[in-house]
DNA sequence: CAGAAAAGCTGTAACGTTCCAAACTTGTGA
DNA sequence: TCACAAGTTTGGAACGTTACAGCTTTTCTG
């Protein structure tokens, strides 16, 4: 009572409602968890406690004796992309849904913000980690596989955890067979090079394949970061500029995330090349944007709900130790979703 | 060195450093955390220590003795929602900046998972909350004054905790302006009822306050939730398809938020109304997609680096006890972009 | 009705830090 | 050589929980 008038109040602690319920700590604490062999009276008149005192259990000081906190970490390549923004929303619902409290971090596709966010998560003993990016760093393998804590990499690659994920190969080579059964021949890969990673890697693999498959023209790789304000034509644009003129000019893309083929989009309407007529353009993830009719991009779908999903489920099944042993790849499918982006090879364009 | 067979190795600590360096914890906390009054050599010795064991401090028992967490909790309306992802990430950055990490929470404007993960917030002790959207809940509030943790709104409104804003009031009615303007008299209002906040509300007065001045036509306002896949028109499309229909129809609509604007661009697109001859729109916002030429939406600019960054100063003053006192309220300047999607109101629709 | 079993409750020892007063070292000047 | 200060280092008490063995009390069983 004396405190009351301090401006200072402080949490009201298991103590606390011991005392006021007239219990020990320990029968307090089994009622907050609903731990059996209990008497209801006794439950009862420890929860009044808890409602008049405003309890709530200190979750860092339960974390601390049990040794392990049910704060999963999530490394996010960068929230602001459609694609990892609907991914996070996904991965934070089921998280909660299994009981874990998702804690974000930011790595902006640069291997320091990595490590230094990965090392936070470590230090806060997060009970698992789920890349949705992966830079490759080995600093950072080091520190987690040290650290022993569970992995898994969702929609992104590494051979030392866990893998859930689409079949990249597979999406690349899907995407690059539509533009080729439509008659192309000069398709080019592009990407972003903030954004590669091992699935860019297997994505251009399969777009390799599809190519020489196809006895298509030569595999062509065009590495691009859009600007952010699309004021001018820079130096990197003029380049762009010139893979889509003169004879032997490449008729598609096949870029390698929908974030890039929307920026090439706005590229194309920029400069005056007409997109399908001038050039085919098909993306990689479905994002939302590019299913509005404005946008209409071709592009190959990851079930992100899913992916996310079964993330979680796996991280989570290692955390509690339902699963053991070596680590597991969990692929689940693609599909092409064709849209207004795409058209069949103009005749005079053969 | 017994231990070293079990696969259940455990994190070193504190101890294992001290012992392994020959000193005391104390010192050894000492080293870690900076202090002064540590010799050379032993501080060496200890970080040599350090280095060989692969420690990491417990975050956790560091801020439970404190008393305090380094964690501010991050309440969003809908991470998929292009506005809220890029303040998220804003908000991650300046919040890792000034040395705090960020625990969103999703809330898909909801109040029941507000609450919940409010509920998580607190029982992980977070020293601060920034709510991005905020329900208006009276049960948030309790929780959240009961335990006297620092809170800013940032782009939302609540009386009880800090506000950082853009002027609403002002964005709505310079939005307005611009179609009143141009010669729109017939300019509707419409928002996303998941959306509909303290901030929603003073757009709306400040729409009401423009129409009213220029003696434009009766306020009206539309409700709309745009559904997820576009497939074809439902019930409330069939009422907004009127609005658009007829003598007397309206011919510009402000819309709460960028969101809304782009999924009535997309029903006009879908139904053949044209935007901007049929019918102009503004957004509020400026989301990146906005800026697309495809998209290119008449828009009220905010600038949500600038709010990320004044909100987590706030509540980190509020934190670090840097400033006492009744909540404040910081505003900020909002812009309209002036892009295709608003034309003159036609000769023949006056 | 004794004895055993079950049910209900409690006290103590962790968990890994920080905080702080006290105890050591040195070095300096008288 | 001693007193004193300044610079280092240390041990023990928190912080708010959970785990668990042990202690009562109640209920059953023959």
């Amino acid at each position: 009572m004396i405190d009351s008038t301090s401006a200072e109040r402080r949490h009201p602690t298991i103590l606390d409602v011991a005392s006021q319920a007239g219990v020990s700590k320990s029968t307090v604490s089994n009622v907050v968890r609903g731990l059996p062999g209990v008497s209801e009276s006794t439950r009862r008149r420890v929860r009044t406690a808890i409602d008049e005192l405003g309890y709530r259990p200190n979750v860092l000081a339960r974390q601390l004796v049990q040794r392990r906190t049910s704060i999963l970490g999530v490394v996010v390549g960068d929230l602001a992309n459609p694609f990892f923004a609907e991914m996070a929303k996904s991965v934070e619902r089921h998280a909660a849904a299994r009981g874990y409290t998702a804690m974000f971090c930011n790595t902006e596709g640069d291997s320091e913000s990595e490590l230094a966010g990965v090392e936070t998560l470590l230090q806060h003993r997060v009970a698992g980690i789920v890349f949705l990016a992966f830079s490759g760093d080995p600093r950072t393998m080091q520190e987690v596989l040290h650290h022993q804590v569970p992995v898994v990499f969702v929609s992104c690659g590494a051979e030392w955890g866990d893998v859930v994920s689409v079949d990249d190969e597979r999406g690349g080579r899907i995407g690059t067979m539509h533009l080729i059964d439509s008659g192309h021949r000069r398709v080019a890969y592009l990407s972003i090079p903030e954004l590669e990673d091992e699935s860019d890697r297997a994505r251009w693999e399969g777009y390799r394949q599809a190519m020489k498959g196809a006895g298509a023209g030569a595999p062509m790789r065009i590495s691009w970061s859009p600007p952010s304000d699309q004021a001018r034509i820079d130096g990197s644009e003029r380049t762009l500029l010139e893979v889509f003129a003169g004879r032997g000019r490449v008729t598609a893309v096949f870029a390698s995330n929908d974030v890039a083929a929307i920026a090439l989009q706005e590229f194309a309407d920029r400069v005056g090349i007409r997109v399908p007529e001038d050039v085919s353009i098909v993306g990689f993830d479905d994002v939302p944007m590019a299913g509005l009719a404005r946008i209409a991009l071709t592009t190959v779908a990851q079930p992100r709900d899913e992916l996310a999903r079964l993330g979680i489920a796996d991280v989570a099944d290692r955390i509690e130790r339902k699963v053991k042993g070596p680590p597991r790849t969990t692929l689940v499918d693609v599909s092409l979703v064709t849209r207004r982006s795409t058209a069949p090879l103009q005749a005079d364009l053969a």
